[in-house]
RNA sequence: GGUUCCGUAGCUCAGCUGGAUAGAGCAACAGCCUUCUAAGCUGUGGGUCCCAGGUUCGAAUCCUGGCGGAAUCACCA
């Protein structure tokens, strides 16, 4: 038994012994002591000093006296009110040994009846290329559908690809015009950025329309409504809406070029999908289900013929559903897309991985379905995660400043590359060796820095840090996993083995014991990333367990060592460690090297 | 203006279901490679936890009110 549920098992029997009413399992504080003072695990006394009717001091005392007498407890000592145990290190030695090598540890189990989650991420546009905004997007839904699995979740992949709309048609028409009949091979471009730049074509020629238009005499608001571009593309889309053949085969011509731009993204940001749903298919959808909720009078019409959801009763205001023109809006669609998830997977959660801009309207999501009668709704979560600025401010992409996701990935590899070699660390490997491992350092220092931040704040990205290899990086932690590789390579090579038989007992030291009881600690933080829906978590565990093991490499010697219950104990330490990190990282979606 | 979120070292971030003297990394400075990878390790300096009240044995953490910042409240997506 995991020695916090002995303590509070044992402290509960204490009350029980003492005919003193027995406390709720939130009054039993187990806290990691702090460094400054001796001890492991510490137990906070003051939520339980009035059941016991003494000062805290006495019952730390009287409380210590008791749990020093588990088979797990060695020693305590009392300060103010807190009692401050000292595990046994035959207790860490045993768990140690017996986990290295368990290739489940740190996983949950699952039931027969394993619950189906479905997490929604990425949902681009396909008017523009991935910036980093979507970078963290993918990183965080990647990462997230890997520790719902590590939580025994049957988890689905899924993605939203907005492919219809108005910025399609700027696209397409900016194509015909300025074109040439061009593919983006011709351009020696990527798909996605070919179109990209068409959008950025558009956006620049119709600015200036309204600027002449407004220089001969016309208001802002009525030359953007009445420029000849705009209402071209507008009468794209009604074609494209209409069905017109030509337009249609454009349209998909040009999709498909941003999708096989997308898919080498995707490739090198290691993300793939179950299923990948296109708001093409799924807005007739949302516009049935809003036909049905007017007929059961649950929606409301307006003289105008506009749809709407009262939401005033919920606390929120009336949500457009439908125009009055019969055409449908962003949210729409999102309903027919969850109705037509709820049917394909019938899934226990449905997770949406969207930035913090969109919190609103999520709220008016759930909300609207269930005003629709659909008891799901409650199943759906908004994973809200904030937003990603640069140290000048926020992105604008109007004005040139985003920062590209294949530009970014190409710097981070480069640089990899560049320190690699300047460090002399890949010499003697084939090209191909060295290019794999670099571009495992080089994601792995991206994905780190991105994902080591809490998803709910803000983050600034500045890509100077993010190159830097040094400290709490992803790189650094590569690197201790690719140092204890290579230690216990060595100990095969030279012929040193850890048996697992025959219980151990030597006082072990600080760092020691410190780096087994952050082991200690994954399993736990596995569980609580997947109820939070935190990547950052594991993270922080990794990094400091990379930190502690460092400075227990510093100095303590493994191979060398000739007590060999010490060097048993020190090899299944590293193995274990090696592990976790490997682990730990792969929830993350990051590779780690063998070598580095 | 309403609603929501945020404010911790020069910078980037931990810590927040109340617990001890608030921690890391970067940057600066000073050390450690004949020993299992120095992408490492050790040390030094660095704080009004935005401000003011309140709740209590105890508040960076919870509550109220300010100040500062962000998002959102579209017949945009």
């Amino acid at each position: 038994m995991r020695i916090e549920k002995t303590i509070t098992l044992a402290v509960k029997r204490f009350f029980t012994e003492k005919s003193l009413p027995e406390p709720d399992s939130s009054l039993i504080q187990l806290q990691k002591t702090r460094k400054e003072f001796e001890g492991d695990l510490t137990l906070v006394v003051f939520p339980l000093v009035r059941l016991m009717k003494m000062s805290p001091a006495e019952a730390g005392l009287v409380l210590g006296n008791y749990l020093k007498e588990l088979p797990g407890i060695s020693d305590f000592n009392v300060i103010k009110g807190f009692v401050n145990l000292v595990v046994k290190s035959s207790y860490w030695i045993d768990f140690v040994n017996e986990s290295a090598g368990d290739s489940n540890y740190g996983y949950h189990e699952y039931t027969v009846d394993r619950e189906t989650v479905l997490v929604e991420f990425s949902s681009p546009n396909t008017n523009k290329p991935l910036h980093l905004g979507h970078i963290r997007n993918n990183l965080l839904g990647n990462s997230l559908t890997r520790i719902f699995e590590a939580n025994g979740k049957d988890v689905k992949k899924v993605n939203l690809v907005n492919d219809r709309g108005i910025h399609i048609c700027k696209t397409m028409l900016a194509w015909e015009k300025w074109g040439n009949n061009m593919r983006p091979v011709d351009a020696g471009k990527k798909g996605d950025h070919f179109v990209g730049d068409l959008y950025v074509m558009f956006e620049k020629a119709y600015r200036n329309e309204i600027e002449r238009m407004v220089e001969k005499g016309m208001n802002e608001e009525e030359a953007r409504r009445e420029a000849s571009l705009i209402k071209e593309a507008r009468e794209m889309l009604r074609k494209w809406e209409a069905g017109d053949p030509a337009v249609v085969e454009l349209w998909n011509k040009m999709n498909g070029w941003v999708y096989e731009g997308f898919d080498v993204t995707y490739e090198r940001l290691g993300v793939s999908f179950d299923k990948i749903y296109y708001e093409s298919d799924t807005y007739h959808k949302g516009k049935e289900i809003v036909g049905e909720g007017l007929k059961k009078g649950l929606l409301i019409k307006k003289e105008d013929g506009s749809i709407w959801a009262d939401l005033t009763h919920r606390g929120l205001d009336e949500k457009l559903l439908l125009r009055s023109d019969g055409t449908s809006v962003y949210i729409t669609q999102d309903l027919g897309t969850a109705v037509m998830r709820q049917e394909d997977y019938n899934a226990g959660k449905m997770y949406y991985v969207v930035g913090n801009e969109q919190d609103y309207h999520f709220r008016a999501l759930s909300l609207i379905l269930e005003e629709l009668g659909y008891a799901w709704a409650q199943n759906i979560e908004h994973i809200s995660y904030g937003m990603v600025e640069l140290p000048s401010g926020k992105m604008k992409s109007r004005e040139g400043k985003v920062v590209d996701a294949d530009n970014l990935i190409d710097e981070m590899i480069q640089t990899a590359g560049k320190l690699s070699e300047e460090l002399g660390k890949l010499e003697g490997l084939s090209c191909e060796e060295k290019e794999s491992i670099v571009r495992v350092i080089g994601m792995g220092a991206l994905k780190y820095f991105i994902l080591k931040v809490d998803p709910k704040k803000n983050m600034i990205f500045n890509p100077e840090e993010s190159i830097d290899f040094n400290g709490n990086t992803g790189p650094f932690i590569q690197y201790t996993h690719a140092r204890i590789r290579s230690l216990l390579k060595k100990a095969e090579q030279t012929g040193i083995v850890a048996n697992s038989a025959g219980a151990a007992d030597f006082q072990l030291s600080k760092k020691e014991t410190g780096v087994s009881a952050l082991l200690h600690e994954f399993p736990q933080v596995v569980a609580e990333a997947g109820k939070t829906c935190s990547p950052a978590i594991i993270a922080n565990l990794i990094y400091e367990l990379a930190r502690e093991y460092n400075q227990f490499y510093h100095d303590h010697p493994v191979l060398k060592e000739e007590n060999c219950d010490i060097r048993n104990y020190r090899i299944h330490l590293s193995t274990l460690t090696g592990e976790v990190i490997k682990k730990g990282m792969a929830l993350l979606g990051i590779e780690v090297p063998d070598r580095m």
